[in-house]
DNA sequence: TACATTACTAACCAATCAGTCATTAACTTT
DNA sequence: AAAGTTAATGACTGATTGGTTAGTAATGTA
């Protein structure tokens, strides 16, 4: 016979939003937002489907809260930090594209990016403000580091917003190859992320390379 | 006062799996799985929703079925071509690049790839199937491009593993940067997936060539 | 302890949609 | 043309689920 759990009721009117936004986010991350019910996210946060709404007007309004609070503080962080770099831009290509993974890649957040790139066009809102908010900083940050590099004649002048795109394309897979956890992970057997991005940056910078070094 | 359209019925048992088909795959690209509702592809392909039921038994079995038909053959074709190609390496490594794109990734077909990411996780056995049929002969068509130059001594020795990614990484984001059409499009002002292919192969085959040329 | 406030719940509603099936209309055969 | 066959229909069902609300229990206050 199951017993009826005594059902202990907690105010903490303080702590519920943070709860519901990171059970949405580890369920949205997982499923995909039309997969996501709302009474799983409420149970993961320990609460009744009531209380999710007493909280966010909708659905659609819980997963633009979990993208603000995931996504755009963390892109932000890096540009100021790249423009303090000491050294050559070739190490500065490299460091910077690892330490995107390590601060937003290899993170739970990154998964919103895949959900977006996946939600895109029945999302066209949700779109535009990733892309404000992500895309074009992050884009910005790239070009910064090649011009740097084409300033100081480390790098060759290339035609900019392309190389920007082969910058960060691989970047962009890892993150889809990281979500797409399914059955697809096993297609990349034991692919170490960080080994691969100084593995392309190093190709890139041989690419980028001036034809007389010195 | 609205007339009711007087209703012909037609009975063309072999064209109807083809049309249906057609009218999944347009969908199931535009609006993703589960967006897309079993009557509007009927209605799309000019038939009811009984009959779509009647030709396939299940909304996934129909999803498998598109996969099918519109996945595995352009892939399996480009690799007996690659073989017979005549020239250099670094040619053949942008021609398959190019042919890639011309062949898969710029038609409604690449969708599906798009679609297969974004969903695998509720399918994983889709994702298998996928996993099977499109990336590992994909990968095995660019090892054989790389260890051909390596061979020949066009290209020096590298990783190959994570060499296969860098090849491949900007194509799928071509892929998902073509379907992710809502707001995102507007991110890439006037990319031309041609020319960034041609750029990025070049920036590759630079990075690939040993350090004494000749 | 009586009363007021409110965070929270559980049962409920309404809409959506995959899948079914009895019926119908288009062909074929005789 | 009558009878038989089957492709096609569309009304229906059952299950799911986003969202609502009447009511309950925890807390504060006197």
């Amino acid at each position: 016979m199951s017993e009826v759990l005594p059902h202990k009721r907690e105010r903490r009117k303080q702590d519920r939003p943070g709860e519901l936004l990171e059970a949405a986010l580890d369920l949205f991350v997982e499923k995909g937002f039309a997969a996501t019910r709302s009474e799983e996210v409420a149970s993961r946060a320990g609460v009744s489907k009531g209380t999710l709404f007493l909280y966010f007007p909708s659905k659609e309004e819980l997963f633009k809260a979990v993208v603000m609070e995931n996504v755009a503080r963390p892109v932000a962080e890096g540009i100021t930090e790249a423009e303090n770099f000491q050294g050559n831009s070739a190490e500065l290509l490299e460091w910077m594209m690892l330490e995107w993974w390590r601060r937003y890649g290899a993170t739970k957040a990154s998964g919103i990016s895949k959900l977006i790139m996946s939600e895109a066009s029945n999302f066209p809102a949700l779109a535009e403000f990733f892309r404000a908010n992500v895309i074009l900083p992050a884009q910005a940050l790239v070009r910064y580091v090649l011009q740097r590099g084409i300033d100081r004649g480390e790098f060759r002048p290339t035609d900019l917003p392309n190389t920007i795109y082969s910058v960060m394309s691989p970047l962009i897979f890892l993150v889809m190859e990281k979500h797409a956890s399914g059955a697809c992970s096993s297609a990349l057997q034991a692919m170490d992320a960080e080994t691969f991005i100084r593995h392309h940056a190093s190709l890139l910078v041989r690419g980028l390379t001036p034809d007389k070094p010195l």
